[in-house]
DNA sequence: GCCAACCGGGG
DNA sequence: GTGTACGGTTGGC
């Protein structure tokens, strides 16, 4: 009997010690490929035979097969599912259970998909081969000897039904970029789409790599390669057996795929496979990321490399609606942008992807799938089942909720209006640490495997982060260290996913998912209580942190000694930590607040209340202004931010800009021309009004009220924007004939509104009195202080 | 104006 | 044989 330790490692890690796996293409008739890199780095296929394998709940349907077909084999234990039956050929082992099925229910079973879920488990041909063997990617091999190639199209438009293909770069396993381009000489142009989408692929078998990466890969590059090789008929190879042509696999982030029958599954997605290489998209890894991260100021490659500063400084830019216009000026530009694109996007995949690496080498999973996976159902159950399968331990049938509701996190607001010495303190993963801490896991979980699985993925990513601090900044070993903890981290915070998601996990949970909620209600209310107890004034508590005010007499030192003291109160594992100090923060509704740092002037403007890209410049130019002056106390200066931004609007000293706002024309002029008699809409009013008279939907356009009614500014940022509507050749550029009394009336209900709750309401109609009305206090402002006003504690629940 | 549905990306 | 959450934006009444 092997000790736990052992047990729980190959749980986590599988047990076969095959290094350097880059690929595997398994296939239900018992014959799998793998493709390994060797030590040296030379790249080795060998085909090897598994038996396949499934999980039955009753043996009943095999009663009619010869025992020499196949193995049956009853697991230990309560689970259902408990019969694992093997055979040397996965087509006959279903066509075995599908005709008793058949036999036992009178109608004609076709699918095991149609069999209940909670009475057969049949996996993927890859994920029986990976689970049964023990075998993972890339044992031994570090993420830079991987062959990772990139490719990224450059199109005349989003639609391969009517858009071309005309140049394709090409990011090679050496780190340089290509460039291959249509032949612009020829006349007939699907012939010569066609040859450079022949050369392009020929190009990747060449370079035969094992991953093939790109942002948005399975959204735009491989679906559009798709659908025009299918249209100009050019083989749409290149995996690395020419006798397994690229498939599809059904996935809800893939590309929406035709299928035979549209009626039936008439929103099908699907992504592209092919034999010998992972297909990887950066965008998995980029929204992955952010999910736990949220610092990302968006989810394209561009804004990506930057942030990242993966960018090179002097990247090519080029909007993606003039690619292929410039291209015809100016080839060698769109060549330099697209190589550009490759080059961060290997950059992005080396930085983000080293989680999905890190992961391949613990799930029985492919590497492909594993990058794109939800952690919750791609890895932890992936994990649950290998682990049970092992211990020849039956396993738990999926079972559908018992109709408990899953109960949410809690949220307080305790206080509205402007605080000062203003502190965030939170608990860090306070779900996985109420879990380790209570020990709250499936209540099927016969092994123990689930809180097992999390306390080790734990311990590895503190030891994954010790030895990354340890390591050379920048280093291959850092870099696999870090990625180690981000894929930790992952599926350490899924596991609270995992127990809620009653419909679709195996070990789901509800009960126990609730259980860890209340335990976070409770902890979120002891910890505010111990801190009030302490002194200081509460103002907004959500799910896991909390703000507070301190006295006037605290220190830094005593605002950190009374989050230590509160923290120590709490239950092993779930720690309470100082996040952050400001000088001040307007409390307005629950998430709609602003914050002061020390020594900043600009407050942090957070929620649906302070911005909207419906807001016009001025009135969010105001409300920076004024919340800022408010926050730092100064009540005259927020009566001033108003005072001047009256004045500016009446005397037209704001450019015509600065009072309009962007819309989306969602509707064509046909469209529109269709529905004004019901409705008119202040955006193609003004279009109308200005003169404009064409315009595709999907264009934008700024727009305002001018004194004879709605019109279209012209946007100087957006010049050479196609999709930005402009007035008639020859209007004004600025003609700031803006209607003054509808913008003054705008800035008091939908900006000065922002500030109600900081100012009591003399100070407020004081505050936002009529400039042109002498004031009788004219002092008072300069002795107004902004207020803060407990609320009566109310908690609510979210959803 | 309010709430539900949708989106996030790619040329 | 898949499946995030969340904050912001759009679209329908």
């Amino acid at each position: 009997m092997t000790d736990r330790a052992t047990r729980e490692d190959e749980w986590l890690f599988g047990w076969d010690p095959t290094p350097g796996i880059v690929s595997v293409w398994a296939s239900l008739d018992g014959r799998a490929l793998v493709w390994r890199r060797t030590a040296e780095g030379e790249l080795v296929l060998e085909e090897e035979r598994f038996r396949p394998w499934i999980l039955l709940s009753s043996r009943d349907d095999l009663r009619h097969v010869g025992a020499h077909t196949l193995s049956i084999e009853e697991l230990a234990g309560p689970g259902e599912l408990r019969f694992l039956v093997r055979a040397d050929d996965g087509r006959a082992l279903a066509r075995a259970v599908l005709e008793g099925a058949s036999r036992r229910l009178g109608r004609r079973v076709g699918n095991l998909r149609e069999l209940p879920k909670e009475t057969c488990l049949a996996l993927a041909p890859e994920d029986q081969y990976l689970a049964s063997t023990g075998r993972v990617y890339f044992r031994d091999l570090p993420f830079e000897r991987l062959r990772r190639a990139q490719i990224d199209l450059e199109t005349t438009g989003l639609d391969p039904e009517v858009d071309r293909i005309f140049l394709v770069a090409i990011g090679r396993p050496d780190g340089e970029a290509e460039t291959h381009e249509i032949d612009g000489s020829t006349r007939d142009p699907d012939a010569a789409e066609a040859d450079l989408l022949e050369r392009a692929l020929a190009r990747v078998r060449e370079l035969d790599p094992d991953v093939i990466e790109n942002h948005n890969l399975h959204g735009f590059d491989l679906p559009f390669l798709a659908r025009r090789t299918e249209l100009l008929d050019v083989p749409f190879a290149f995996g690395r057996d020419r006798t397994i042509p690229t498939s599809k696999r059904a996935s809800a982030r893939g590309a929406r795929v035709a299928t035979p029958d549209q009626a039936a599954h008439p929103m099908r997605r699907a992504r592209f496979s092919v034999a010998g290489r992972e297909l990887v998209d950066t965008l998995d890894a980029v929204r992955r990321h952010d999910f736990s991260a949220r610092d990302l100021p968006g989810h394209g490659l561009k804004v990506v490399a930057k942030h990242l500063g993966l960018a090179r400084s002097d990247r090519v830019h080029i909007p993606g609606a003039r690619i292929f216009e410039v291209f015809r000026r100016d080839p060698a530009r769109v060549r330099a942008y697209a190589m550009d694109d490759v080059r961060e996007a290997a950059a992005l995949a080396a930085t983000l992807g080293g989680a999905a690496f890190a992961l391949a080498r613990m799930a029985p999973r492919r590497y492909e799938r594993l990058a794109d996976a939800g952690a919750a159902t791609g890895v932890v159950d992936p994990l649950l089942v290998r682990a049970y399968l092992r211990e020849r331990e039956a396993l738990p049938a999926h079972r559908e909720g018992d109709g408990t509701a899953h109960s949410g996190a809690a949220l307080h607001l305790f206080a509205t209006g402007v605080a000062t010495r203003v502190v965030k303190a939170d608990v860090a993963s306070l779900y996985p640490s109420l879990m380790r801490s209570f020990r709250i896991g499936p209540s099927r979980d016969r092994l123990g495997a689930f809180l097992s699985i999390v306390d080790r993925l734990v311990a590895l990513r503190l030891e994954a982060k010790r030895l990354g601090k340890e390591a050379v900044k920048g280093s291959a070993e850092q870099h696999a260290h870090d990625a180690m903890s981000a894929a930790m981290k992952l599926v350490v915070n899924s596991a609270y996913g995992y127990l809620g998601a009653t419909s679709l996990t195996r070990f789901a949970d509800v009960h126990a998912a609730n259980e860890v909620t209340r335990r976070g209600r409770e902890v979120l209310g002891m910890l505010c209580s111990e801190l009030e107890a302490r002194g200081v004034t509460l103002l907004e508590a959500d799910t896991d942190g909390v703000y507070f005010s301190a006295p006037p007499a605290f220190s830094e030192d005593d605002e950190r000694r009374v989050v230590s003291e509160v923290d120590a109160l709490l239950p092993p594992l779930v720690r309470l930590e100082f996040e952050g100090r400001y000088a001040a923060m307007l409390s307005h509704e629950p998430k709609n607040y602003a914050l002061l740092a020390y020594g900043a002037t600009e407050p942090v403007l957070r929620g649906v209340a302070f911005r909207s890209s419906r807001a016009e410049p001025y009135g969010e130019e105001f409300l920076r202004r004024a919340v800022g002056a408010l926050l730092a106390g100064d009540v005259q200066g927020v009566r001033d931010a108003y005072v001047s931004t009256v004045l500016a609007l009446e005397r037209r000293e704001l450019p015509t800009i600065a009072v309009a706002s962007r819309v989306r024309l969602t509707k064509t002029p046909d469209a529109y021309a269709a529905s004004r008699k019901q409705k008119r809409e202040l955006a193609y009013e003004a279009l109308l009004a200005s003169g404009i008279t064409r315009w595709s939907a999907g264009d934008r356009a700024l727009v305002y009220r001018s004194k004879l009614g709605p019109r279209v500014a012209v946007d100087p940022d957006a010049e050479d924007d196609p999709r930005v509507v402009r007035p008639a050749q020859g209007s004004p550029v600025d003609p700031r004939d803006y209607d003054v009394d509808s913008y003054v009336r705008s800035l008091l209900v939908n900006f000065a509104s922002r500030l109600t709750t900081g100012l009591d309401r003399e100070d407020f109609s004081e505050t936002f009195a009529d400039p042109h009305q002498p004031s009788l206090f004219a002092r008072r402002l300069a002795e107004a202080r902004p207020i803060l006003t407990p609320l009566e504690r109310r908690a609510e629940l979210k959803a």
